[in-house]
DNA sequence: AATGAATGAGTTTTCATTCAT
DNA sequence: TATGAATGAAAACTCATTCAT
């Protein structure tokens, strides 16, 4: 009973560096200091280490639900929607969304600090197998690793300046994949 | 004479930083350390910090000339081209192959780093009115300095993976801004 | 009874705790991490710390039992050697022994760190009066601490070269113990 | 003529450096933190670093010059002595002098720690010979390597207790190499 | 004007020790 | 009493920036 009590305290206090943690990213960039997000928690730089040995296993805590139900989204997009194309663009919304909602995360997967690799690995391992269904469903004209990283790349920056809109250039480049009428 | 003869000097001397710069950046990124570009150049670090007090200062001097060349295509191939839209191809083209080929650039221009502060500013008080006017032109449903980093961010990483094609990621997007057949 | 119960578990655990930590001691020193010796004997660092309230007791109590035995070698070889040189070079072959047998214990009696000070109090405070009676007998002409001091020191690093036998170099200093012939 | 004034300063400085920490190594242990160094050295901690990339550079060319002329004394020593027992008896005084004038060398020497390694393998690689001539030439009983160890070892905490006097007990390990008379 | 040695703040990481559960 | 999570003081190492020569 101790110990159960113990773990939720545990987990209660995993789940607040988390946050602090996500809070951090997106303010200042996954490449904080982890004293900072350390301050950040309120608690010692020692606590991050012992629940997050190395950098990436932070960063992949803080996004892995998320990514989770992006995952999850896929499949069940491809039999609701109207047809392959719909599904497909419905998906990289909510991808778009996902990234745009994290502000950081876009910068993060595209950082080639080694201590980010296993980021890289973990989310294209995920997600990558996901799309490809999709596109391939929608006979898109680029491949599902290729679509990814253009989305990702155009949710870099988004919210920092109201003249650019990620989610309006997302959809153009969705356009410019849709299947065309015809040139006479 | 003898000062002239100096100056020549200086001015070769700066080049030849300019050049190492250059080579730092498209090889260990914007970030590398002045001291390697000084290494590179030959010359001490005191001599780097003299020519360029900030490092924001030396990435706007090393790109200077080329962004130079990229606003000044603007309104040539305006009235070169067969149309508007291929003038806004042609141009856009020009910039992303500008981006790619100078590794690095599209990631400093993204980068929010106070240091690059100056370099955003410059590049886009120069850029934006070229790339507005054909974007008009166009009718381009967005606007220059949306597309501009747009384009900018679909650069970042070209080249770090086959997979990924930034030109021909950037055509699908043009294609997305190209004027449709009418839905009857 | 359920006391007695009780603390004769608490003796069994602490025993486990000394046997974890010679174990550690030994595998990888004497300064190795509370954590890895609360790990090896499967308890939580608390444990330990309520044992053995500083590292200085734990060593202690780890050594404890084989140099009591080494001090009550020492009158009985003195009874049943031939000849009080041979009781002396008999007991510092034991001492040798406990010494090269106990990977680390010779660097930690040498170890000029504050946690091992009552180590080495006591170590001495129990031992040299002991090779104090055999060193008079043998008529030494190095005295009881400088003997036992030099036969730790030659057994540092016991069993970290194959080109150093700690034993053979004890012999080689007994033998410049040993009484002389007279040089004609 | 600026820059052989520059250098000239930096090697003062440089030995200025070695100076504070030979004092720290034998205050401190050759286990002192380079910030301890700097701070008697009064310089930064960069300049350590600057000057020796590693621990092991530091206390290697700490103890250069010494080693050399133990080195340089053994070729000598066997020329000149009145007999290879006594060489080899001189030599190893030498040695042993060495060691114990540089409290905290013989300790270093015997560390396993890995910044150390380079140490280990640069003072044997360049003593061992040498002692091995004294040995093959006194026939001794025990090899180079393992004598060096020995006296190596008899050095650590010279001083450190007035009842130990390393160069009385150097001297009855060199009794016991000794040729003996004959026993009748 | 050029040099590069020196500086020291900033960051990561480890581990002895405390203390809430 | 036992636990092990939390703490935070060290310690190593890097690099932007300054400044004596």
């Amino acid at each position: 009973m101790a110990e159960s009590r113990k773990r939720a305290d545990a987990r209660r206090n995993e789940q607040s560096l988390l946050d602090a943690a996500a809070a951090a990213f997106v303010s200042d960039g996954v490449q904080v200091p982890v004293r900072d997000i350390a301050a950040k928690a309120g608690v010692g730089v020692g606590t991050i280490y012992r629940h997050f040995p190395t950098r990436a296993d932070l960063i992949v805590a803080v996004y892995r639900h998320q990514v989770e139900a992006c995952a999850e989204a896929g499949p069940r997009l491809l039999r609701e929607s109207p047809g392959p194309y719909a599904a497909l663009t419905s998906w990289i919304d909510l991808f778009a969304d996902f990234l745009i909602t994290k502000h950081g995360l876009a910068e993060a997967l595209q950082s080639e600090d080694a201590a980010f690799q296993s980021l890289h690995t973990w989310f294209l391992d995920r997600l990558v197998p996901v799309c490809d269904q999709l596109v391939r469903a929608a006979d898109s004209r680029l491949g599902a690793f290729e679509l990814m990283y253009a989305v990702g790349n155009l949710c870099i920056g988004a919210g920092r300046d109201d003249r650019y809109d990620a989610r309006r250039v997302v959809g153009v480049l969705l356009d410019g994949l849709r299947p065309r009428c015809a040139t006479p």
